[in-house]
DNA sequence: AAGGCGGGGCT
DNA sequence: AGCCCAGCCTT
């Protein structure tokens, strides 16, 4: 055993968390979690991962769901891409090998949703085969240890550290090995501020003996945010609400919301009532907003949402095609964007009161 | 190679 | 306000 594995292993033993994915290592939980944990952070991920095994305990009960049941239990968790693949990959793997979960690195690289980190996740956590994984972690651990200055987010980078990765690899533990380094970066050589006078790297570790752990790893991509305007009409006909859901390459795709204006820039009440999208939504002339929210500022990672809601009542005959008409007892059913939720719960509570 | 995709926590 | 999180897919 190289001395980098007995540090790190003995790290490990002394500071493993009992995480729920860990109890059981089976190949559709380690899937999972590991799905789930994607640019998360396990303290957000814990509870989604046991309610998503406890409503889909086989991969055969997630394969023949619906994909808005899927989505629901992703309400909330962001990305939601991985919920679509998820629920493609449970039928691959029902189509393409019998309901069985893959048991090979190409054929479990080869699911929706599974790319490079996940295979070698699942491949040596599951199957104790020898690949190693590479997150954002493991980036950040190498580059400092070793004093690697390539950027992680270039072809190059990820090619430099995967092959490190693979060198130190533990093959004969690789599942451990993988789980050791990713532990090692989540809680001792965090991204802000590590206490590195407790790290057993410390002696070794390039980046601490030339004072450059903040300067480690090194990421060029910068990203620009986008700002948008969406004005969302809470439109009651009688006592059902109207939803529409996002069929568009955008964001939250495939999930519900209410009616969307959105506009190139913040609209006055008097701009939203004579823009285009606004007209052709109805037949009639004769509508009349009740009440409008101020302004909500919902951020993403690359767009500032400027939102507000808008709410209308409606006569029958303004039923557009593409809206969906639901009594508010039926919404837990539709997966729908947190910022909607929120709006349509407090709706529903001070109706109750 | 670059851009897009959520939501939350930390500094 | 900016960065990061057990990344992946599309263009």
């Amino acid at each position: 055993m190289s001395e980098f594995h007995k540090i790190l292993s003995n790290w490990y033993k002394q500071n493993k968390r009992d995480l729920p994915w860990r109890l059981n290592k089976v190949p559709y939980y380690v899937w999972i979690s590991e799905i789930i944990l994607q640019q998360t952070r396990v303290d957000q991920g814990t509870d989604y991962f046991l309610r998503f095994i406890e409503r889909f305990p086989t991969i055969d009960s997630l394969a023949n769901s619906s994909e808005n049941e899927v989505l629901k239990m992703w309400q909330g968790l962001g990305y939601y891409s991985r919920a679509r693949n998820i629920h493609f990959a449970a039928q691959q793997i029902m189509n393409n090998f019998n309901g069985k979960f893959p048991v090979t690195y190409p054929e479990i690289r080869s699911l929706k949703g599974v790319g490079d980190y996940t295979a070698a996740a699942v491949a040596s956590i599951s199957f104790g085969l020898p690949y190693a994984a590479v997150d954002g972690n493991v980036y950040r651990v190498l580059s400092r240890i070793y004093g690697i200055a390539t950027p992680t987010d270039s072809s190059k980078g990820k090619k430099e550290f995967s092959e490190l990765a693979m060198q130190l690899l533990d093959k004969q533990n690789p599942g451990s090995y993988n789980e050791a380094v990713m532990e090692f970066g989540a809680l001792q050589c965090t991204p802000r501020k590590p206490d590195c006078s407790v790290c057993p790297f410390e002696q070794q570790c390039v980046a601490f003996n030339r004072s450059e752990i903040t300067k480690l790893p090194v990421k060029t991509n910068k990203i620009k945010i986008r700002h948008r305007f969406f004005n969302y009409l809470y439109l009651k006909h009688e006592k059902t609400i109207i939803l529409e859901q996002r069929l568009e390459n955008d964001i939250w795709q495939n999930l519900y919301q209410l009616p969307l204006i959105e506009s190139l820039k913040a609209l006055t009440l008097e701009e939203l009532i004579v823009h285009e999208k606004f007209h052709s939504l109805f037949k009639t002339e004769s509508i009349t907003i009740e009440s409008a929210s101020n302004e909500i500022l919902h951020l993403l990672s690359h767009q500032k949402l400027h939102v507000r809601f808008i709410e209308i009542s409606l006569s029958k005959s303004e039923i557009n095609k593409n809206w969906i008409k639901i009594a508010p007892e039926l919404l837990h059913e539709y997966p729908i964007p947190k910022l909607i939720d929120n709006f349509l719960m407090e709706k529903n509570r001070n109706k109750m009161e």
